[in-house]
DNA sequence: AATGAATGAGGGTTCATTCAT
DNA sequence: TATGAATGAACCCTCATTCAT
């Protein structure tokens, strides 16, 4: 009747909406309480439905963890084309803003690295990819002078993702802090690497 | 035959043998698929003897939980004696430590809070704790004109906790770098609040 | 394969059969020995689909008190619409009929009020009514000069209560007595209460 | 310390003591939710140490029901010594008294009964003895021409039997009742034998 | 004689998953 | 394609019972 909403929807919204009304739940419920039950009454269809869509409940989970890794892809391919801190401040307001999004998925993730190394490899995998990201952007900038990081840049970009997941768990809990804590980091990010004016 | 070690352990150790058992097997399998078999077996009993000390496996991650928070508690309580340097080394060191050796609880804890407050409160207890004492301890510095940090002392300090979990993932999987991870540390720290020097 | 029998049986039909084999097992194994798994096996199902139509053990149970409660509640209703005798030997025999198809059930009922006050009260509750339903036709009785029982109505009910639920015992155990039995019973009761002829 | 209570009591008596908590746990619990550790606690000692004095949890229950057993035999061996209204009246309040004072008991056998056949003869011999006992005046009576039942005394006795055991549930749960419950007893049986005055 | 500690067996319940329709 | 109904596997927990002391 209203499931997954009208019959217009082809295939992959389908699959789409299956998976916004998953993430919700997941995110609600965490990774072992969710069930199948659940993840149907959210999404509005009947259990052996989803079935028809996704083989079994680890793979609704495997898509949600490879929706949550095309977001974080995608954050890299942004070009510096603009000054040292306006190109800090763009690239820094966006990952807050991905793990600020996916807080809830995140979690689960890291959760469920314990026990799935395939998600302890897609952890490592957004974790490495922004830290080449900041990495780069910085020895760019040392190269031309522009930056003094107290220690390599590498671990430098390590921090910068500690301290962005660590406000966006505040971020998460707290929406209208959100602008505050952007300011803040790109003032401590800028700090931080000794960027010049 | 062996069960919790010899029969020399009181209760309280043999509670705390199940308790390390337990800690291992949790960080092991992750909440949800931790049983009670593996607990037993783990620890070296039958099943109905962890009954005999713990109500339920709910009672037992919790006690868990517990010990953790304990610990960070009481890192809270080391009087500033030395050098302002020298006490942010043994600080942050501590606060590594202890994030690296209970990386897995802490994963743990921060899935559950999806679904139990408790473990919400607990999580925001350690890191309101920890927020704390890097508040004060800055704070205290600015005072005496020993440093100018970039932003509100309470949002530096945030930021450190978040430099600190991040670092405690990569020495809990790569424990021979746990030495270059605490210099790295201090020196962002240092770096952070241009402490005078 | 057979399972609850035909697929033609609707979800109330099924709900009936399963009250019916649990009633069965109950009676067989009394409370506490009837296991879900025997239970399923008597209906002919597996232990989950049980849970399918009662949420637990005790609804299962509870259901089949309250088809106990439902049936006693009817003998209240009918009319006394023929002579004394004729009614007095209608109304025993329906009794008598309820506590012997019922025995079992009512026996553990009984037990289960050691424990459970809702068990109890149903129990009172059965009583009572019977109680009532023959007051109110011993008095009506007397009033019209038809009746002259030794002691007050309301004891005398009780009484008549007791002798059917002694011979309900005996008619359970001993099918073929049962018309001798309900004979007896009324031969008692018109001397009991000193019915005029 | 406590337990039994002091060192003065010997084996039997240390027995019986036990043997009254577990009366007090089984009828407050019923037979199946009395465990082990109830009776242990209600005794005042450790359960390895029921073991001592029974081999079985349901030796303990057996034991008990022979208790019951050997009180209701007892009450068959009392004479015929005065008048028949006299020698009815202390019968009747004799075994108003027992099924009262072990009402919990005799409703747990009968329970049991469904699944034990050792409580299922044990509950017919209580009532066949009763039954004798009651028969057996009766027909005396009648001899003398002192009565006239409606029926058979066999099947007169049956009703006095269920007679005092409903009377007996109204007495276990109001014993200020319990006076007026044994003369309403008199009166009706000596109203039902047509006893001569 | 009595106990603290431990165990084997079994019960109720849940859940991902699969049919027949 | 979608569903109502059913299932097998597994889990948490409890309990009567037995040692070693």
């Amino acid at each position: 009747m209203s499931g997954l909403g009208s019959r217009t929807l082809d295939v992959a919204d389908r699959r789409a909406a299956l998976l916004d009304a998953a993430e919700r739940v997941f995110c609600r419920l965490g990774h072992a309480r969710t069930t199948m039950r659940e993840l149907a009454a959210e999404a509005g269809v009947t259990r052996p439905t989803i079935y028809a869509y996704f083989p079994s409940k680890d793979d609704v989970f495997d898509a949600l963890a490879d929706r949550v890794r095309q977001e974080f892809l995608s954050l890299q391919e942004q070009a510096d084309t603009s000054s040292p801190r306006d190109t800090a401040r763009s690239t820094l307001t966006a990952y807050l803003d991905a793990y600020t999004r996916h807080f809830g998925m995140l979690t689960i993730i890291a959760h469920q690295a314990l026990v799935d190394p395939r998600m302890g490899r897609l952890r490592a995998d957004i974790h490495s990819r922004a830290n080449r990201r900041h990495t780069r952007f910085i020895e760019r900038l040392v190269e031309r002078g522009l930056a003094a990081p107290p220690v390599a840049p590498a671990l430098v970009a390590e921090t910068v993702t500690g301290i962005v997941m660590r406000f966006a768990e505040d971020a998460a809990a707290q929406p209208d802090r959100h602008a505050e804590l952007a300011d803040a980091l790109v003032a401590l990010y800028v700090h931080l690497i000794d960027l010049a004016p």
